[in-house]
DNA sequence: TATAAATCAGATATTTTTGTCTGATTAAAA
DNA sequence: TTTTAATCAGACAAAAATATCTGATTTATA
C-alpha cells in the first residue's frame, strides 16, 4: 500500500494540532490527548517524547504534568513536525526508487513529479498549526 | 519514513518502464529486467505476476519465455500500475490519518490535500508510459 | 524424447514499522 | 513525608512489508 506520511507522523500532527485547540490550560496529560483522538496512550507519549526532543512540544514531569507546544503556534509549520518524525527523504527521494535520480540523471517521472513535491513542500511550510484551529476544534467533535 | 509508492509499485512501474522501452523482441526474461535494473530477480518476478494477472503485462512460459506488455504502451497510463499494486486508498485516505475525513467532516488539511491529491492524480491519469521511451532508455544508461 | 530455460505458486525468512509493557524518575499535594 | 499522577527510557511483541527459496509446471529445441 502507498501512503504519504507514517502513522507516527499522522498522530504527531494530530497531537500538535490538538495541543494548539486548547485554551487558557497549561499543560495536557498524554492521557486526555489518547481519549479525545482515540488513540493508544503509550504509543502518542512515545511521538510526543520525540517532538519534545526536537523542540515542538515541551514536557512537564511528575503529578499535574503533561505536554505543550514549546512556541507560539504561529511559528509552529506543518514542515517541522514532518520533518522531525518522517525526514526530509520525502522531498529528495527517488518517486520510482532509482538509486542515483537527480536533474542530470533524471528517472522518466522526475520532472512531472518535482513539481508536485515542491508544491506540497510549500505548502507543509507555509501553513502554521494556528490556522487550523477551528478546523481541529470541530474535527475532535466528529470524533465524539 | 514517509513514503509514495510502496518498493513493488516502484519496481513494477520501473519494469514496464523497461518493457515498453526495448524494441523488436517478443518477450524479456526477468533476469534480463533484473540484470538491467540491478535489482533481485526474484522479486522482480514476483511483482510481474501480479502485473500478469492484472492485465498489464502478459507472460510467456518455457524456454524462450518472459514477459511482455500486454497492450500498446500508449494505452497503459502509470496510474493502471499504481492501482494494480498499491490500490486506491492514496487517493481517498485521509492525510492525516483521521478515521472519517470527508468532506462533510474535513480534517484541518482536507481541503489543501485534496487540491494536491487531485494533481497527482490527474498526472497519473494521464501520462502514458510510452511517452517516457527516451527518457527511461536513457536512465537504464546512466545504471551502467 | 530428453534437456534446458523459463514462469509460477506457495512457503519461509528478514527487516521495518507499529504498538505495548515495565519500571525508573519526577513533582504536586495530601 | 508519603502517596499519587505524570513523563521518560528501554525492552519487548505483533504486524506488515520486503525479500528469498524451493520445487512444480511449461515449452522450445537439440
Amino acid at each position: 500500500m502507498a501512503i504519504i506520511f507514517s502513522r507516527k507522523c499522522e498522530l504527531g500532527i494530530q497531537a500538535v494540532l490538538y495541543l494548539s485547540s486548547v485554551e487558557g490550560r497549561n499543560v495536557i496529560p498524554s492521557e486526555e490527548i489518547a481519549r479525545e483522538l482515540k488513540i493508544p496512550k503509550e504509543f502518542i507519549s512515545k511521538i510526543l517524547q520525540e517532538l519534545t526532543s526536537s523542540g515542538i512540544v515541551s514536557s512537564k514531569k511528575g503529578k499535574m504534568g503533561g505536554f505543550s507546544l514549546a512556541k507560539n503556534p504561529n511559528k509552529i509549520h506543518l514542515l517541522d513536525i514532518v520533518l522531525a518524525i518522517d525526514g526530509s527523504e520525502i522531498f529528495s527521494k527517488c518517486v520510482l526508487g532509482f538509486p542515483n535520480c537527480s536533474s542530470e540523471t533524471p528517472c522518466p517521472m522526475h520532472n512531472t513529479w518535482s513539481q508536485l513535491i515542491d508544491e506540497t513542500f510549500k505548502m507543509l511550510n507555509e501553513e502554521t498549526i494556528d490556522q487550523f484551529k477551528h478546523k481541529t476544534l470541530r474535527k475532535i467533535e466528529s470524533l465524539k
